[in-house]
RNA sequence: GGGUCGUUAGCUCAGCGGUAGAGCAUUCGCCUUACACGCGAAGGGCCGCAGGUUCGAAUCCUGCACGACCCACCA
């Protein structure tokens, strides 16, 4: 060792290859002491690794190092998703680029080609979760749509099957044309777009004047086969059952009365298109209308909106109705109204409710035990703020949509005989009423209807997130009835961010307790997203997207774990600025440099062992660092426990910072200059102990320095395994609590503050070493001086420090007052008058600020009488300190005037 | 339309019942023999607004304003 410089690359990859050769991360089933588990939300194969995966990724990695390091077995789960729509999107991205589709490819080399480019993803992604540092269990890694997950898939399914929680049925369902496919209600996300409230006249059959309704979709009246009023509206009276001719069509339409229209919204009538809204469709069963699909699955008119319009794309046949409206003399107004349109989570595109039968899991059944299970607390969310969104979704669950009309998934596992379902079934499946067929993965051999022999399977795919829904036991290899599955499960604890709360953690949820009996994690450490440094979201469009890979390279891997993590606070997101990484790269260096420090001061390779040496060579700022650095340690893992990331680094950094190196190693160096050796071995043993410790603690956060740092103190701190992972966090040894040595320390801090302060303010060149004469005071304190006036001078850059009996101020002094007692620094040739008047007056009117306040307290009759008697005493001791301090300080501004 | 969470120093955020904190940024002085990715110092806050509870409120309660997010089938 050492630059003095930390760099990251070199230290990265040689512990990364290692934590691998070692295998380290292995868990195996057995052993009596109890597993902390763990399965990765699994990363879609459709790329790399954004920052929202390096903060999630981090925060598992924390938690498994910190388990490991507490001595139990860890197994964390390393996996990927197949990812449904969005992978088979970006293939069709590729397909495009190169002139094909799926379509011209053919289902089977269309998934052949899948394979083999989502293999490369995966690869890829792995390798970023080992740059990151994770600790993955390597040999356990799994796919969503491998072998042994097809077969969870299968017998998951299954499973539902038999007990009556799937059905295929006839739904109004969310259609997004782009993907070609239906979604669950989940997938569709709704956006506030400006529109139009388009106002229509439909003139009664007979030619006379009829309702005017309003509409946002103009091009769906196409399909209108009724308008509907409230049958209590009074302008409409007498309208319900008149007929209407329907504009630009032609077509006669009933005038319908259903409490479902809202008189006071627009005219209060209301257009009726079952085909192409699910409240119209409700209102067209209601009363029986036909149904007129307009709009295609892929968006474009069919022949039935009239030869005028078919095969004009949604968008065209908008503008050619409104423009056709206009000509015809129907269009009465048009407002600007804004309102918020569903759109597809995956591409963005409006979404087209669609009529169509598609496979469905009967969700109430499935939420009632993960209702008890989060209301009984067997399952906890982080921050518990989560706990009720949770819940109230649950208790409002709707039927889940899991047939997507795509190829890269789980094929549904389901046949139709052709005889029983008719020729129609193999072109036009999804309108053809076809209730269950065979449950099979592979093709029956006969119908058990009527026993025919010819079969059509399901074209369609599971969703992906039903698989995702399995992962916790299928990553065990479920329904096999593994080691791991009976060891691993359930696991501990899931960390995911809050956008997939309802989508996935709820679905996990819902599916282990329903297939294997339990909560599949009875914690849930829920984060933020990650954004940009103003609080948006990033994205390609805004340019503002933050590749980790990147920022690994340029300030490393740790450093970029750690900027993140400080600004995970439970419940909120993270507004990621580079900024935040130099300050996290700087906490790196000043890591390697306060080691390199320590090592420089270790002359010889031995353990300086802290238990073996006498508490008596112990000195006052020795008993405060180790009381510090005990207190750390506690609080570090109770932030850690309660699942407060953020606050636990926090009091990592401000130890090692702050109390370590800007205090402790300071006063270090008094020893170590020094001649005497013993005296040096007792500095010696404390730095290793604490900084060798606070390292251990540190490294589930900062892995990679960590563990270089340690190897390179481990000879001299007396711990033989070469690695952090292996040696495990500092045993809790004896109780280094201290209260008498915080108390002088504080003291002394304050005091070498104020005169710090005083050098600063009055321009005393650095290089000066100044002469103080201390005054008044306490016995104790006057003690503590006499006998620590050597921290004074080194953290001061004090030459000699008195204390005068008659508190006689020497000539040309500035004056310093801090804990009660007056520090007199004589400073002839140096010191301008005037500008230690004005520092003084400046001090006395901060002081005396504070004074009133605490005066105010005191002489508040109520506080003396009903405060605790604690904190009456409190207020006192403060009340008395700070009016000696203004009594001091007025004194020698009265001097000086005089 | 419901719900959740925010509103604290120029910026990003901690604190959540006892005299307002951190990091970054700013200003000043320092290459003091671990570190200029550093050291020391300084400036900067009616803790969103209005009530209430309390001896005492940034902290608890109630309204309000603004913002973000989630949920919801009003054209």
């Amino acid at each position: 060792m050492l630059e003095d410089k930390y760099s990251p690359g070199p230290v990265e990859q040689k512990w990364s290859a290692r934590w691998r050769s070692a295998d380290l991360f292995h868990g195996e089933p057995g052993g009596a002491e109890k597993p902390f588990v763990m399965v990765i939300p699994p990363p879609n194969v459709t790329g790399a690794l954004h920052v929202g995966h390096a903060l999630d990724n981090t925060l598992q990695d924390i938690y498994a190092r910190y388990r490991r390091l507490s001595g139990r077995p860890v197994c964390w789960v390393p996996g990927t998703d197949h990812g449904g729509i969005a992978t088979q999107s970006v293939m069709e991205r590729q397909l495009k680029a190169e002139k094909l589709t799926r379509h011209a490819l053919g289902r089977e080399r269309f998934l052949a080609r899948m394979q083999a480019w989502t293999k490369q993803c995966k690869s890829t992604i792995l390798g970023q979760l080992e740059r990151l540092g994770c600790a993955l269990d390597w040999r356990r890694e799994a796919f969503t749509m491998d072998e042994d997950r097809a077969e969870a898939v299968h017998e998951a399914f299954k499973a539902l099957w038999e007990r009556d929680l799937v059905y295929r049925g006839e739904r109004m369902v969310n259609w997004c044309v782009r993907c070609g496919t239906a979604l669950s209600d989940i997938e569709v996300e709704f956006e506030e777009r400006k529109g139009h409230l388009w106002h229509i006249h439909y003139p009664a059959a007979d030619g006379g004047r009829g309702p005017v309704v309003a509409t946002t979709r103009p091009e769906t009246m196409l399909g209108d086969t009724a308008v509907a009023v409230n049958p209590k509206d009074a302008r409409y009276q007498g309208l319900v059952g008149k007929s209407l001719r329907l504009p630009l069509a032609g077509r006669e339409i009933p005038v319908v009365g259903d409490e479902y229209v809202d008189s006071d919204f627009g005219t209060g009538a209301l257009k009726v298109t079952p085909a192409h809204d699910p409240n119209d469709f409700e209102i067209g069963q209601r009363h029986k209308l036909p149904s007129v699909t307009v709009i295609s699955p892929d968006g474009h008119m069919t022949a039935a909106a009239g030869e005028a319009y078919a095969g004009l794309s949604r968008e065209a046949a908008r503008e050619k109705v409104v423009e056709d409206l206009k000509a015809g003399g129907f269009l009465e107004k048009v407002a600007d109204y804004p309102h918020s349109v569903g759109v597809c989570y995956r591409c963005g595109q409006a979404i087209e409710p669609m009529l169509s039968w598609q496979w469905f899991v009967r969700m109430e059944e499935l939420a009632k035990p993960a209702i008890i299970a989060v209301d009984s607390g067997r399952f906890r969310l982080y921050p518990d703020s989560w706990t009720k969104p949770y819940r109230d979704w649950l208790s409002k669950i709707r039927d889940w949509c899991i047939s997507r009309q795509i190829w890269w998934g789980h094929r549904i596992p389901v046949w139709y005989c052709v005889k029983c379902h008719g020729e129609r079934i193999k072109t036009d499946f999804h309108q053809v009423a076809g209730a269950r067929g065979v449950l099979s993965r592979e093709e029956p051999s006969s119908c058990p209807v009527c026993g025919g022999g010819e079969f059509m399977q399901d074209p369609d795919v599971l969703d992906t997130w039903f698989s995702s829904a399995l992962w916790p036991f299928s990553v065990f290899r479920w329904p096999g009835r593994t080691p791991e599955l009976k060891f691993f499960y359930p696991t501990s604890l899931l960390v995911t961010g809050y956008e997939i709360l309802y989508l996935w953690v709820a679905r996990m949820q819902m599916m282990g307790l329903t297939l294997m009996g339990e909560v599949p994690f009875p914690e849930c450490l829920i984060h933020g997203i990650v954004r940009d440094k103003h609080g948006k979201k990033m994205s390609k469009s805004l340019g503002n997207v933050v590749d980790p890979l990147v920022m690994m390279d340029k300030y490393g891997t740790d450093a970029f774990r750690f900027s993140l993590i400080v600004q995970a606070h439970p419940g909120k997101d993270i507004p990621f600025a580079e900024s935040s990484i130099t300050g996290s790269r700087n906490f790196a260096n000043k890591l390697w440099n306060s080691t390199r420090f320590v090592l420089m001061n270790l002359p010889q390779a031995k353990p300086y062992d802290l238990g073996a040496l006498d508490a008596k060579r112990l000195e006052l700022c020795d008993r405060w660092v180790l009381a510090e650095y005990q207190a750390t340690l506690a609080q570090v893992r109770q932030k850690l426990d309660a699942y407060e990331p953020a606050a636990a680094a926090d009091a990592l950094y401000g130890f090692l910072w702050d109390r370590f190196c800007a205090w402790y190693v300071e006063l270090a160096k008094i020893r170590l200059q020094g001649a005497d050796e013993g005296a040096k071995d007792t500095v010696r043993a404390v730095l290793v102990e604490v900084l060798s410790g606070t390292l251990r603690l540190l490294h589930p956060f900062m892995p990679f320095i960590t563990e270089e740092l340690h190897a390179a103190l481990a000879p001299f701190a007396g711990v033989k395994a070469a690695s952090v992972v292996e040696a495990g966090l500092p045993r809790p040894g004896a109780d280094r609590s201290d209260p008498a040595a915080c108390r002088e320390m504080a003291t002394l801090m304050e005091i070498v503050a104020a005169l710090r302060s005083l050098r600063s303010q009055l321009n005393v060149p650095p290089g000066l070493r100044i002469t103080v004469v201390g005054s008044g005071g306490g016995s104790e304190v006057r003690a503590l001086l006499a006998k620590r006036a050597d921290y004074l001078k080194a953290l001061a850059h004090v030459e000699s420090l008195s204390q005068s009996e008659d508190g006689v101020r020497p000539p040309h002094s500035a004056t310093a007052v801090a804990a009660g007692m007056s520090f007199f620094v004589p400073l002839e040739g140096v010191i301008d008058l005037g500008r230690e008047c004005e520092r003084l007056r400046k001090e006395i009117a901060r002081a005396e600020g504070d004074l009133g306040k605490l005066a105010a307290k005191m002489e508040n009759k109520d506080f003396l009488a009903r405060a605790p008697q604690s904190e009456v005493e409190t207020g006192r001791q403060q009340y008395d300190a700070a009016r000696s301090r203004v009594g001091l300080l007025k004194e020698t501004l009265r001097m000086l005037s005089a």
